[in-house]
RNA sequence: GGCGACAUCGCCAAGCGGUAAGGCCGCAGCCUGCAAAGCUGCUAUCCCCGGUUCAAAUCCGGGUGUCGCCUCCA
């Protein structure tokens, strides 16, 4: 397997900490809102990547956290008058079932910020004694970015002179201008706030996942875990202060590897909640099914922007369809061992940075082919199973093709529909009979009206939903 | 101001020095009562200008353009 290390810049091999076990962290949402297409992207890119790693037989924990304390939650609080745990039990809920929705595959880990105060205070407590973090006055708690030689490493950014003109404010204060907050003190009593030994507060955005690392994976006296990730906007700063402060704290490296996942634009414009451009994805699940977007979402390298548009949608769909079309026409049967030339192709494809262009190539050369082999046998057993089996190791690597092909086709449509639907077809289909092609087209004519599309076959005639 | 990414057929998108995958759309054919589906065939020299090389979309230099990070952000 060859990933691409957003620290080193380029494809490494990827060679786990302990053998034939990978550890993946990736940074998850604040829950104060429904998740959007930019969350679903992050998952879907992880959720590859985990489903490629266990195709290759390593054993993947996969940890994904909630923030669930945050200034915008505390926001939503002052807003709607409902507690914090309503609040973010609710949202958690919310991203779980989207995501779900989605075919993502759930986290072996799912910590939140509010379950992991000990630790959290425990890893500022020492960055402390240890000098290198610092209290003000106000009770805040700043780490020292000083103080950590290889600050920077991550992102490679660097320079905080004169010539830098970073937007950031300049705490008085702080001792350093990229120094952060590890710890916010209360500053009124209306806030959300624990006590620690420092001061009455609630934590920084960027200690959680140092603490919850620390707490829940093992690792060696090198690495905390194999590959930390995230979107492509968490590289700076944020995974270079979990990175400093993980350093400062427990004498090794956070992570091994660094992936981080490209944007999605709307319009070629980074989707986000300032510009108003943002789509939640409960909202695209009402037009169409998880596992369509699921399919387009995933089409474009997960390294790359994404821009999103529905006619993109729909060519990307039609792709699916073919897929399903074969499952159609090939069910019901059995199923045998996938195509060891196939299996072998695709793995390699998705084991080299899961290069999912290729890996897609190769399932609609597979369609392709065994369409060509069934034209030529159509009752042929042994290529009906091999074929369903390809189907069935494409659904575990990549999670498309599992739903059963009929209901596919008609997603959305009511039984009243349905039953409609059949009937016209059966009056057609005596038309046809009688060799009225007048008549028995204009009921195609009034079908197709419906948005059905009609396919008469050896089997008898069949629909779709276009 | 600092750091970085990208630019390939009408659209989406692979390619990582050896002579342009795949999908959508379009055209032609087979099949079909006609369609649909399926199958077959057809459709690009890679933003521009230099350079390195026997050989470059792929490497180097210089442009142009688009986008991102440096502030909460997936």
């Amino acid at each position: 397997m060859q990933i691409y290390d957003s620290v080193q810049k380029k494809k490494v091999p990827f060679e786990p900490i302990i053998p034939r076990k990978a550890s993946i962290y990736v940074c998850g949402p604040t829950v104060y809102d429904d998740a959007h297409l930019g969350h679903a992207r992050s998952s879907l890119s992880f959720d590859l990547l985990a489903r490629t790693l266990r195709a290759l037989r390593y054993e993947v924990t996969m940890g994904k956290n909630f923030t669930d304390i945050d200034d915008k939650i505390i926001k939503k609080i002052q807003e709607t008058g409902q507690s914090l745990e309503e609040i973010t039990t609710h949202y958690i809920a919310r991203y779980l079932e989207d995501m779900r929705a989605l075919g993502v595959q759930d986290a072996d880990i799912k910590p939140k910020a509010t379950e992991s105060l000990e630790a959290i205070e425990s890893m500022i407590q020492r960055l402390i004694d240890q000098d290198n973090a610092y209290i003000i006055s106000n009770g805040d708690v700043y780490f020292d970015t000083s103080k950590d030689t290889h600050y920077g490493s991550i992102s490679h950014q660097v320079g905080d002179d004169a010539t830098n003109q970073s937007r950031v404010e300049h705490t008085s204060e702080k001792r350093n201008p990229k120094d952060f907050a590890l710890w916010k003190a209360c500053q009124s009593h209306d806030e959300i706030c624990f006590d620690t030994a420092f001061s009455r507060g609630r934590p920084g955005w960027h200690i959680e996942c140092s603490a919850m690392i620390e707490k829940h994976f093992e690792g060696n006296d090198q690495y905390s875990i194999d590959i930390h990730g995230g979107g492509a906007d968490l590289l700076f700063p944020h995974h270079e202060n979990e990175a400093a402060q993980s350093r400062c704290a427990t004498g090794h490296e956070l992570a091994k590897y660094w992936m981080h996942n490209g944007f999605v634009n709307i319009n070629g414009e980074k989707m986000s909640k300032s510009l108003g451009n943002s789509f939640f994805v409960k909202d695209a699940l009402t037009i169409y099914d998880g596992e369509i977007l699921r399919n387009y979402l995933i089409s474009v390298h997960y390294r790359n922007d994404f821009n999103f548009n529905e006619e993109d949608l729909l060519s990307s769909k039609k792709r699916l369809d073919r897929l399903y079309r074969l499952k159609k026409r090939i069910s019901p049967t059995g199923t045998s061992k996938p195509n060891k030339t196939f299996q072998k192709a695709i793995l390699e494809a998705m084991s080299d940075d899961m290069n999912i262009s290729v890996a897609l190539a190769l399932v609609d050369e597979m369609i392709s082919e065994a369409n060509d082999k069934l034209d030529a046998n159509p009752k042929d057993k042994g290529i009906k199973k091999e074929t369903m089996a390809n189907i069935e190791f494409i659904h575990e690597l990549l999670g498309l093709g599992g739903k059963e092909p009929f209901s596919y086709f008609q997603l959305g449509i009511d039984e009243a529909t349905k039953y409609k639907i059949e009937s016209l077809i059966a009056a057609r289909n005596e038309a046809k009979k009688a060799k009225d092609y007048a008549k028995s087209d204009a009921i195609r004519d009034k079908i197709t009206a419906m948005g059905i599309s009609l396919m008469d076959t050896a089997e008898g005639t069949l629909w779709e939903k276009v």
